[in-house]
DNA sequence: GCCAACGTTGGC
DNA sequence: GCCAACGTTGGC
């Protein structure tokens, strides 16, 4: 089993958006980036852990975590003009882009932000810390999941 | 809103 | 295949 956090801005959809979906339910489309591509097409499998992480919130944080329930299969949104994530270049019968499906686990009592996640000693290495990191689809250790985990709480 | 970091595009 | 220009991400 791996982990992995996925970034969303939450003015777009929000970890209460994914409480809120049928089943806490949802499929993670309009990722239009290569790398984050080959992770989610070639590397996730069902039942890895995610850490869900809001970007470009007040504070930024991570805010839960959900579970893969559907491997990767072709990202429609990608072919449709009207969608905002709408790719000419990507076709039915030969699809550029992938989603799966993750199904929320638990929301976090208390997000934890970059600022209380820095000076954790067990995360120093872990790439949403990294400066510049922009990879909104990221692979995580297994120590740096359960560390999260643990700062979490129980709550 | 600023701007650094990064990815993509396209002329050559 | 190089690389400048451009677009996007995302913390602050």
């Amino acid at each position: 089993m791996k982990h992995w956090l996925l970034k969303t801005e939450p003015t777009t959809f929000s970890i209460q958006d994914l409480a809120a979906a049928p089943s806490q339910t949802t499929h993670w489309e309009g990722v239009r980036n290569y790398q984050a591509r080959n992770y989610m097409r070639d590397d996730m499998g069902l039942g890895d852990r995610v850490l869900v992480y809001h970007s470009n919130a007040d504070p930024s944080a991570i805010v839960g975590t959900a579970s893969i329930v559907r491997t990767a299969y072709p990202d429609a949104s990608a072919f449709d003009p009207k969608d905002p994530h709408f790719d000419p270049k990507s076709h039915p019968d030969a699809p550029t882009w992938f989603m799966v499906d993750i199904k929320l686990d638990r929301i976090f009592a208390q997000p934890l932000s970059l600022n209380a996640l820095r000076p954790v000693a067990a995360l120093k290495d872990m790439e949403l810390l990294r400066k510049g990191s922009r990879l909104s689809v990221q692979p995580v250790r297994k120590s740096e999941f359960e560390a999260i985990l643990k700062l979490a709480g129980r709550g």
